[in-house]
DNA sequence: AAACAATACGGAGCACTGTTCCGCTTTGCA
DNA sequence: TGCAAAGCGGAACAGTGCTCCGTATTGTTT
């Protein structure tokens, strides 16, 4: 839909094959073990894994949150499309925030540790954080504007808040069964009805 | 009260007195360092700011959360011992589970990043966490149990769901204007009443 | 007062990060 | 085939937490 953007801040594509090839190793590479090892893992590990040196995987991508950022860019695209489908099918925009709000904890709990990795000081994370951020930004200000124009969800709210609550719950997800953050945005979300 | 389960995790207070004196200055110097530069704050510097070696702060504190542990335990300690004091004072025990979350936070989010640190997986900050928690937690039950029994609060609900949850919110809080910690917890601390 | 263990100290050094740098190789074009 | 441009590998750097051990301090015993 909106390629033009995409070019702006994903990395560019090499002119020379070998290059090419090597992106994608490092990407594929980069999935794979982020899955086993979360995305903490060190970036000797995904340059070996990928079969790469380290010159090579800081060429593609100047920082470890770049090629997050890349590896997660699809996911992270499936949900800004979702919000206006899921506004337009849902029987409520309330209903269809919970269910954005579900689809968005599904992509963050599904990636070990991403959840945590949003909100860590060091390195370059914050770029990370930036970045998913100013992609989902857009999209539950919609549905949080027709939720409240619909006067199902308190007016006194703004949608970076709710974002970065929901990203916060889910920190620690699957780390301890007693902590299910799940039930607990659950909760949140529910709290989000104008008070009767 | 208990200072015997106090002698049981703090560390031990050394037989020499320059041992003594040191452990006391490097309590001194994190505390300051904490506040200026956060709970991340290199090892060394802590160590410079006390005027000790490295070796010094090791076999006092073995492990950095240790350190933060010791730092932190007299605040600790406050909050442990609101908690049976306001559920006898409030009005009601879900106004008094309330004013005792205010208080965490207010603990939590006064000093830089301690939230943050608590989830990470890096170093022993697990130690930290479950510190905290350990004592937290039955004063939390309790609070949450008169609640529930008074009907005032769903009881399908666990405490330490809650903290967690609650230490969750509180991350990145400062950080940017636009996310205001107090009032999300607020959100969900109201959707913790029984659904009418 | 002097000798002597026991205790504690300092900071160099290790292992592990993310990131940079630059001599060498591969590629694609002329 | 020649050759510049693009790309590559991995050694090296800086910044972590933490360990180790030779040296200094302390408190006790003669």
């Amino acid at each position: 839909m909106n390629d033009g953007d995409r070019n702006g801040s994903g990395p560019e594509r090499p002119r020379r094959k070998d290059a090419r090839r090597n992106q994608q190793a490092l990407l594929d590479a980069a999935a794979a073990v982020f899955v086993t090892s979360g995305v903490d893992a060190p970036v000797r590990d995904i340059a070996t894994a990928a079969g790469v040196g380290m010159g090579t995987i800081y060429r593609h991508f100047p920082t470890r949150a770049d090629l997050v950022i890349a590896v997660f860019r699809h996911q992270i695209d499936a949900c800004v499309e979702a919000g206006p489908v899921l506004l337009e099918a849902g029987p409520t925009p309330h209903a269809a925030l919970g269910r954005w709000i579900d689809l968005f904890i599904d992509f963050l709990v599904t990636k070990h540790g991403l959840a945590a990795a949003l909100h860590n000081d060091k390195a370059g994370f914050e770029t990370l954080h930036a970045s998913f951020l100013e992609r989902l930004l857009p999209v539950c200000a919609d549905l949080l504007d027709a939720a409240v124009a619909s006067g199902e969800v308190r007016p006194d709210l703004d949608a970076y808040g709710l974002l970065r609550a929901v990203g916060n719950l889910c920190i620690g997800e699957g780390e301890d069964p007693r902590y299910d953050a799940r039930r607990m945005v659950a909760l949140l979300v529910d709290g989000l009805r104008r008070p009767a």
